[in-house]
DNA sequence: TATGTATATGAGTAAAAACGGATATAGTAA
DNA sequence: TTACTATATCCGTTTTTACTCATATACATA
């Protein structure tokens, strides 16, 4: 692990929000733009830097990739785990989110549906 | 707490190296400047990022002032405990700083003497 | 094979962070 | 008071990071 690398990965706000999200469930890149209201190059990139970071994983479904958090790697270095775990909970952008995803889910719709109606 | 200020904090090399010195015991400006051959300034403005972050504190001895870490912060959120005593003894500019804290120590040299005698 | 779609990446620009040298500040010592 | 010293801050510059729009890639499905 590059911890250098990882603490720069953990220094922005939208990757922590990305992380925030997986660690309920995986998402495609498509659905992380709709819930956090990015652009998809945006959000591309900052999941190349997680990715990077090795705090991420992408799984690669049908046409779709599902990134879902790299659990060997929060397991490994505790700080991690207590980060997502404990602090996130606080961040008023976070809770945001999570109100989103289960809106989302509790809607029925998958990422199929999220590229015509964009509003979740 | 702020955390998205704290993890900006965090995400620097020299603030990490500045964490895992006053993990060790209280330093001030100066020997934090020889200890890590930094200049004054450059030292002076990431303890301000640390000191903004509430990761450190400071407190005047004499014309000096020594920081020190936070340590209630750091007993309040776990992660943060868990990155400066789990993580921080990999980094190899880590244990380069500690070695030269160590040369520091045994010199029986006080900060007093730095100013004069550059190199410790 | 050809078409369509999800994601990644290139190029240019904007914004943020880091840096060094010089100077200000504030408090100590003489 | 004056001179000195430790630290903080200002200014201009450089480096790094983030962002957008456009395009490339890669793969799935027809």
């Amino acid at each position: 692990m590059d911890l250098t690398k990882t603490l720069k990965a953990l220094s922005h706000i939208n990757r922590i929000r990305i992380l925030n999200l997986l660690n309920r469930r995986e998402l495609c890149v498509c659905e992380l733009e709709n819930i956090m209201e990015l652009n998809q190059s945006n959000v591309s990139r900052h999941l190349s830097k997680l990715k990077e970071a090795d705090l991420i994983i992408g799984e690669k479904k049908a046409q779709w990739i599902y990134y879902q958090i790299n659990e060997k790697l929060f397991n490994k270095h505790i700080f991690l785990k207590k980060l997502v775990d404990k602090e996130l909970d606080n961040l008023s952008k976070c809770k945001e989110d999570l109100d989103k995803l289960n809106k989302y889910q509790k809607s029925g719709l998958s990422c199929e549906d999220l590229t015509s109606n964009k509003t979740i």
